[in-house]
DNA sequence: TCCAGACGGTACTGATCGGTACCGTTTCCG
DNA sequence: CGGAAACGGTACCGATCAGTACCGTCTGGA
């Protein structure tokens, strides 16, 4: 457990969050577990939807560089991200992607915590197609939407099989992707 | 809007739900705008959960009902999924797919209503299968639970785009793999 | 050493949550 | 035509929501 107030609030707010949802969670409950008193939270967090955002910046942030980090360690080529949402899916406390969940909770496309979640996703499909770009294939932009909408799909899958087969589906998929992409090529 | 009090309930509820999301939508949100009196409700569905349940088991019929005759207007082949999708997405109330909505707004999977928009997806799974076995596809069971994640992954995909462009990424990627079954069959 | 800022704890606010009780009226069916 | 069931409206319940105010304490840097 982190030692500053703010820094135990983040940890706190993001696993409730993540397993209970955002609305789900009160305040109560986040002062109650990080041991943060009332006015600590809000010297640090103007309202809810403040702590909302922060929690969901920081967690892009870990998010990318993480799946970054495996990626590379698993080779560096663009089917290794099926084989690192892999390891996600059966984790005990895995409960599907945060940011999709956020933007389905939060359902105002104008709401702020909407829109972070949003740009996330935009963000990972940059980092697709720089992964894309780097394995020389045809067509990386299209690609790499398509790459994320097999992530997607996958991770909206395993929520309800509880398996890590869904990863293995999705890479498939992207397998013959790419193979009839190289082959037209 | 029906006539009968249990009628418009289940009508007011499953559209303020599917916008905005069933924790978000009060009981007296739901009175209101259904001109329902309070009483009738609780005689009719002894709590919320009994009325976000009826709701669910209502849209579950309604939504595949309505796919099967898409399917079967647009020619009854299974590629037709992703049209018949793509009409779904371009839709001003489109806010992707309620039953997925579900299982992230209401966690806890043993909960009724997450089970209810489970066995759902399940059903969506057999409808496919179903689908792929008439067109003589080679494993037609494991390329239904490959469609069905295409499906997601495009429902989920075009909530954050807003356009049916997702759906032809989805069809895409469908008939590469068939036609990968098929070369390899 | 001293003091300012960060901190945890508690009491409180008005609003809203799901749910209950009881009211008088309307409607439908025998 | 009569009565019972279905109905809409309102007052109320305890619990919980996000947010405010003020308390005494602890701590780190000058």
């Amino acid at each position: 457990m982190p030692v500053k107030a703010r820094d135990r609030l983040l940890a706190t707010a993001e696993e409730l969050f993540y397993a209970e949802g955002i609305r789900a969670v009160g305040i109560e409950r986040i002062l109650a577990e990080s041991g943060v008193g009332r006015a600590s939270l809000y010297r640090h967090f103007p309202s809810k939807d403040d702590l909302v955002v922060a929690v969901l910046e920081a967690r892009d942030r870990r998010w990318r560089s993480w799946l970054a980090e495996r990626v590379e360690a698993l080779g560096g080529r663009p089917l290794a991200v099926f084989d690192a949402l892999a390891e996600r899916f059966v984790r005990n406390d895995f409960r599907g992607c945060a940011f999709i969940n956020t933007m389905i909770e939060s359902a105002d496309p104008d709401s702020p915590a909407h829109r972070v979640a949003a740009a996330h996703k935009e963000s990972v499909v940059g980092y697709l197609e720089q992964l894309l770009t780097a394995a020389e294939v045809a067509e990386p932009a299209l690609l790499a939407r398509q790459f994320v909408l097999l992530m997607d799909g996958a991770v909206v899958t395993a929520l309800r099989e509880r398996t890590a087969a869904p990863a293995e589906r999705a890479r498939r998929l992207a397998e013959t992707l790419l193979a009839a992409a190289g082959s037209t090529a």
